[in-house]
This record gives structure tokens, C-alpha cells and sequence, in this order.
DNA sequence: TTGAAAGCGCTAACAA
DNA sequence: TTGTTAGCGCTTTCAA
């Protein structure tokens, strides 16, 4: 048997095989009505006869949409790839855009060059919108973005562009709102906080509903600035074990700093939640394999991804949407 | 001012602006030689002026290649993700294909529909390659690809079709030979291992490279299987401690489980590495994180992702290309 | 070295 | 409901 390199079929291939126009075959292939029930089985089954796919640059070059949309992921690798958080995001954004026969282009913005490319990508029509993962307000990659005038979405919310990009987060403000609640009705008098880098919608939210429950109770020397990672969230509970001795729990924006301020109250000899009680966010892996395991906050990370998307599949039809907000849900576990 | 959503210009315009024809524009922007150096600088002039960007549909449409390439991940993404390794790839091989004008598409085939969404995707020409990310070798996913008959690279070799799929990887046994070489150096007697699963390349050739330097010292009971996990590997030296409790040294087939069996150590009060040497694979950055910190041998990751890519590229255009298998090195610190 | 022109495969407007 | 047809923007052959 020789091995042929066969021309891929066409839609004038299946339009032959069905005895019909290629203005038929478009129209079933694109669900557009107005077709007989004959023609369309004639259609489908010459499709699945010659094996027929769309090509994709024909169509595209028609219509001028791509069928394509980048993801921009603009942090520092090593942070992003550690995070739990952005494997669902690529996995759930993968998926829903197949459902919609789109397909996911990644780019990686680290440097100056990067942007550029970023923005010549966009700026080339080369895909119906932008996808910004973990894009820092000051991003000089944001305004080149916005320029090119291609249809961009955020996965949280950009700090004080969220008037601008719409995007879809979890409620961080809530959620910190019910952990403090939460630790005061456990009869908690000294709560600190473990916050999250404040230019992060994750750092600055979440102190906000800490915040706003404790009021002046939640006094300067009673928080403490992390930066997401474990040794991080060490060393500031370690700082928070000096200045307030006294302290009975401590809120920490992320499950992952909540482990090193385990680490550091183990060490100084603290029982938790005896002495100290502990509350994390975000319910990842880590929070179950900490002892004692953490109450935390679980965020809907998979609807989150899912909004995202389809936030950003609705904002290629409509001039603006609105951000999407979802619920938070405190999980008790052992750690307070 | 107000904003005109102005079409964007094409090859066309180009011409217009620079008072050449379409032809020699696109000899321009493909470097097919032949164009006067007039011509030439006219062209990139207008190119600049009028900020034309390709139109890579249209290009795609007649020749038939689209410029991208499909990056295709199989492995569970849980695991996938916290490899390390991962992240590098991923980065490189954006970039590395950036420089050509290519881009990255991601897709994520874990079960059924996903694996024939993939094989379309790519029966439908619309990816010139495709990258394969840690798929095993009985994967249906991998004949699905191979009958799509677009050409297909491995990141790291798959066990049973080195021959068929092109790969780079690092010298995984070779590796694990040198790790060997040096423990006996060390006048170790009682070498274990724990290997990775033996269906992936890392979890046999590495076994391979550390019984070809024992030969039958290297018996069955020293030898127990991990999971590439922290907590598998520290299972396993639980169980190689029972069994050899006069083991004095162990080479452990990743970093993340020495990690786990220098814990299972410590449990059992044996100094590192004192009473008991280890030796990891990867130098990630647990190897740096563990304490005492790890002797290791260092893949070089980045080289590999680089390769893989290269190779890809290659393969577009001729019909075989040769495996690439890049040298590791050995990294001393304190654990053996 | 250059220009003219055909046509890649598709969609959608128009006519029937 | 259907067929016909005009391009979408580009590359490349052919002729000059």
C-alpha cells in the first residue's frame, strides 16, 4: 500500500459528495438555518464520509475572526507555575474554549521584548482576544494590550484597572470578612494578619475585609506584609510573635504563607489553635497536609477560570460586560 | 479626535505607499532575493509608515502552513504543573519559537473527547508540529497523533518508540551511572535506589544507568519503586529500611522523593550522610530547600526544552531527524 | 528585477 | 430553501 499525500478534502469535496452547493454545506457546517432536512443529512454524512475539517485560514481570512484567543501570563514563572490556582485556570480555559472549537495560544511576557511581541501578535489580528493572567497594575504590557484594541479579559481583578478590564475573582473581600468573623466569634481577641504583596488584588482585598471587621482593633502592628510563599509566611509570623506576644490568632492571606506561620508557631512553642489559632485561603492541596490542617478559605477556582472565559467569549460580541464576583466558602478544619 | 475603527493595512497598501507592486512587497517580507536594494528600502519604509502587520490567515491559506505548533500535555495536570521541569519548557519553548514568528497552542489531552479533539485539531492542519509533553508509551492519544501523520517531537523520550518520535532529553542513564559511580567512590557498600514509575524514561533508564555500574550487587530488595512524589519517596525508603537495615547509601530517581526519604531517615535516627548517603536527580530547587542539602545530577533542562523545539522545527522540513541526548552533571553538596 | 494575475478555501450577499 | 459568486490577503508562477 503507498502511502499518498492526499490533499485534504474541501468544502467543494463534501459539496460534490452531497449534491449540493458549497453555500449549503457552509451554511449547515455553521448551523446558519434555512436548510432542508435532506440537504443536511446529505451534508453531515458526506462530512463524516471524506473525513472532511474546516481550514481554519479560509474561514479566518473570511471573516476575520481567528478562532483563537491568547492567554498573557505576565508573572515571574517560577510563582505561577507553583500555583495550584493556574493549572485549573489553563485547564478549564482549554476545555471551555474547545467547546467553541477555539483554541488557547500562550504567551510568555517576562521582558521588554516579550511585550513587544505581545503586542505585534495582537495588533497582526492574530486572535480574537486577550486572556491577562496575574497582570500587575503598573504593567506597561497592559496599556500595550489596550491599544491594540483587541478585546481583553483579566483573571482577578487588575488593581485599579477594574473599571477598564473586566474580569471574573473570587470574593476575596467577603471571604476575609467571614474568616475574621469567624475567628472573633471563637472568642479571638488579638487577630493578626499575614497579608498577601499589596499590589495583588489577593494582598489588598483581603486585608480590606479584615479590615473592615476588626475596624481599630486591627492596628498597624497587628499586620504583617507577606509575599506568598512559605518562608515568607515564616518569617512573618515570626515578626508578629515579637511585636505582639500575646497574639490568639492570626488570618493569612494564603494557605501556603499559613504553613510557614505554622512552622514558625511550632517552633516557638505554640500550640495551635490552642494558643494561636490559625485561618488560611484558598483551600489548596497544602491545607490538608499541613497538621494541624487549616481552616481556610475555598475559592471556586474552577468557576472562576470558567467565568473568565466566558467573560471574555461574551466581551468578543458586546462592547462591555460586567465583572463577575464569585462566593467564597469557609472551610473549618482543625487549625482554628 | 475621534477613533475610526480604520481596517488594518495590508500587503496592498504597502505597495500603494512605497510605489511597488504587491509581488515585490512580499519578496521584500520573505527575503526571496531579487528585489533592488531600492525597492527594498521603499518597502520597509512603508511597512513602518503604515505599521502593516502579515495577515496570517491569508498567508496560511496559500501555503499551507499556519505557524504554530501544538504543545500536547497528557500527563495528569496536578503532577504536570509542580514539575518544575514544566515551567522551564513551557518558557523556552515560547520563546524559542517566537524567534521564528511561531506561536504556541495549548492543548490539554487528559481523556477520550480531549484526545480526539487534539487528533482534529491536527488532521485539520491547523498546527505545523506538535510537542509532545510526558505521554507514555501505551497512550492511545500517541497512535491518534502518529495517524494524523503531522510531524511530532518528544520532550524526553517515549519508552518503546524512541525510533518513531524524535525526541531530546537529558542522559537520563548516563546520569544515573555517573550518581552510581560516585557513591562507590565514596566506599558505599549498600547502595539502594528508589526509582521513578519504569514507564517513564526517568523511572527505567535511570534504574538502568544504576545497575549497569552494580551489576548483581544491585539486587532486587535494595531497588523499590516511588511515584515521583514526596510522599512516595519517603514510603520508600520506610520500606528499603526494613528490608536493608544495613543500607548506606540510597540514589533516589528525583529530587522531590530524596526529599521524602530524607525525611523518612531522620524519623528512623539516621544521620545524612553519615550513616546514610543520598543522592537525588534533577537539581531542582529542592535540592537546595532539603537539609542536609542534596548531591544531585543536574539536567539541563532549559537546553533540553531548546532542543526539543529546534528539533520540531527541523522536523517540519525534513523527514527524520536524529534524537538529541544532552549530558547531565554531577552536583555535590552534603547528602553524600 | 519587477508586475500581473491566478487561486488557496471559505462565507455571505444576492438572486432565483 | 438553494445556487452562484465575489472577494478576504497573501504567495508565487509566468512573462516581460
Amino acid at each position: 500500500m503507498r502511502k499518498v499525500a492526499r490533499k485534504r478534502p474541501t468544502i467543494h469535496d463534501v459539496a460534490a459528495a452531497s449534491g449540493v452547493s458549497r453555500g449549503t454545506v457552509s451554511r449547515v457546517l455553521n448551523g446558519k438555518g434555512n436548510v432542508s432536512l435532506a440537504a443536511e443529512t446529505a451534508v453531515r454524512r458526506a462530512v463524516a464520509e471524506t473525513g472532511y475539517v474546516v481550514n481554519r485560514a479560509a474561514r479566518s481570512l473570511k471573516t476575520s475572526r481567528t478562532g483563537s484567543i491568547v492567554m498573557v501570563l505576565s508573572e515571574p514563572q517560577e510563582r505561577l507555575f507553583e500555583d495550584p490556582n493556574f493549572s485549573v485556570l489553563m485547564r478549564v480555559a482549554t476545555g471551555t474554549l474547545a467547546e467553541r472549537d477555539m483554541s488557547l495560544v500562550l504567551m510568555i511576557a517576562g521582558g521588554e521584548g516579550d511585550r513587544d511581541r505581545v503586542a505585534r501578535y495582537l495588533r497582526g489580528g492574530h486572535a480574537d482576544g486577550a486572556l491577562l493572567v496575574s497582570i500587575h497594575a503598573g504593567d506597561p504590557l497592559l496599556e500595550a494590550i489596550e491599544r491594540t484594541g483587541v478585546p481583553a479579559v483579566a483573571c482577578g481583578a487588575v488593581l485599579g484597572r477594574e473599571s477598564v478590564i473586566p474580569y471574573a475573582a473570587a470574593d476575596d473581600r467577603g471571604g476575609a470578612r467571614a474568616m475574621t468573623e469567624y475567628l472573633v466569634a471563637q472568642g479571638r481577641r488579638r487577630i493578626g494578619m499575614i497579608t498577601g504583596p499589596l499590589d495583588t488584588p489577593g494582598g489588598s482585598l483581603r486585608l480590606e475585609g479584615f479590615t473592615g471587621v476588626l475596624g481599630r482593633r486591627a492596628s498597624k502592628q497587628m499586620i504583617v506584609h507577606g509575599d506568598y510563599t512559605q518562608a515568607g509566611g515564616e518569617a512573618a509570623m515570626r515578626r508578629l510573635l515579637e511585636t505582639v506576644p500575646d497574639i490568639d490568632a492570626v488570618f493569612v492571606a494564603s494557605d501556603l504563607m499559613a504553613a510557614g506561620a505554622l512552622q514558625a508557631l511550632h517552633l516557638a512553642g505554640r500550640r495551635v489553635p490552642e494558643d494561636v489559632a490559625v485561618g488560611g485561603f484558598d483551600d489548596s492541596a497544602v491545607a490538608t497536609a499541613t497538621r494541624p490542617a487549616l481552616t481556610t478559605v475555598r475559592q471556586p477556582l474552577a468557576k472562576v477560570a470558567e467565568e473568565t472565559v466566558r467573560l471574555l467569549i461574551a466581551r468578543l460580541d458586546e462592547d462591555r460586560v460586567d465583572p463577575v464576583i464569585l462566593p467564597t466558602e469557609l472551610v473549618v478544619r482543625e487549625s482554628a
